[in-house]
DNA sequence: ATAATAAATATATTCTTGATTATTCATAAT
DNA sequence: ATTATGAATAATCAAGAATATATTTATTAT
């Protein structure tokens, strides 16, 4: 299984109107940003943009697309050291929630666009979430092969993590505790879990 | 410990203005009753409320603990049979589900109420998650003594049940996927969690 | 043909203002 | 004293006009 997803071909007009779409977006949100100015940014008309992009939202979706394949890609760096895997999994969504948190605290414009994104592109999200959920199986395929785990169904197994960890995955909650007390949980939660994935001697 | 909670102590004015309130919120939904129309119910004046309630939040919050607290006393009643303790925690998760489930597509108006509530009174959800905790505390406790659990730290893992247990915990959520999807997924989260509270045989 | 635009239209947002409603208070009834 | 109210005030909501913005179309330039 490849780890490093490929990305689409790209024209370079339309990167320029992603890389400015980008930097409004950064600085000022994605509601308040208008197409004039991105279209203004990129020495053209509102009207231009039209011809790379359907609409407002097709932008910040390819956007919020990148952003969470950046988030992956840093997931799949964690991930591919070798060694035991039970420590994989727990980084794995520690780093999860460390994302999650940092981008509700630091980057709230982002936060704006992901969050827009999600209500509106479920498709997007649901494709992270499907990605993510691919990682977790290898994880657990890697386990049941160097005798580590005995999981008999990873698809589900890793479903099952994944929305046990819904928690620190959604920016909403974010508020509710402090960073220290989310980490806290997630370590709970991951132990919890890797319990019941490690194998057992046979009775 | 006990497993039937104290009600606080009603004077018959107070119930009788929030039995009023129940019967408009359920009906019209917790924001388009008034206070004068609760109050007309109870054949009093919109002022005389205010002798027996700070405010409609306050109303509000008191119909809601009673709401919440009828979905733990049936939570407790699944609990309290006796036999093994696992069947038992996926039963509690799986009636969480399926409160919540049904109060979202059965009670919209409840729910609305309940969201509110979520929103404005975050003490009122917390109350209800700390005693819940503690109902799943209870189990843990009585899987240690009949040695069918070793667990070391009940109250971490009781937290840590109840936050991987969050997505079927928030009506938010429950627009994503079918009833059965979500019953499916309870499921794995709870046979995850529960294959690392058996105990093990000693190696 | 392709790329781009200005002008036209449709959609969404903001703002204003009037009405509704929550809450308080001074006063009356018991 | 206690219970209750009508009237006053403050806060919120809702409807509609005005504005701003997204999107489409007809046209121009290359």
């Amino acid at each position: 299984m490849a780890l490093t997803e490929q990305l689409p071909a790209t024209d370079s007009i339309s990167e320029t109107i992603l890389a400015a779409a980008m930097r409004r977006f950064e600085q000022f949100g994605y509601g308040k940003t208008t197409m004039a100015e991105i279209a203004g940014d990129c020495a053209m008309s509102a009207a231009n943009i039209y011809r790379y992009f359907d609409n407002k939202l097709e932008i910040g979706a390819q956007l919020a697309r990148r952003c969470l394949a950046g988030e992956r890609a840093q997931l799949a760096e964690i991930i591919k050291t070798s060694g035991p895997v039970s420590p994989r999994i727990e980084a794995f969504l520690l780093e999860n929630l460390r994302y999650t948190y940092q981008r509700w605290s630091q980057q709230p414009r982002i936060n704006e666009l992901v969050e827009a994104i999600a209500r509106e592109r479920t498709d997007v999200v649901q494709e992270h979430l499907r990605i993510k959920q691919s990682l977790i199986q290898g994880l657990l395929e890697e386990g049941n092969a160097s005798g580590e785990f005995t999981v008999s169904d990873v698809q589900h197994t890793a479903e099952a993590i994944l929305v046990a960890n819904t928690v620190f995955d959604v920016p909403l909650f974010m508020h509710l505790h402090s960073y220290e007390k989310f980490e806290f949980m997630a370590r709970s939660v991951a132990d919890l879990i890797l319990r019941g994935l490690l194998a057992r001697p046979p009775q």
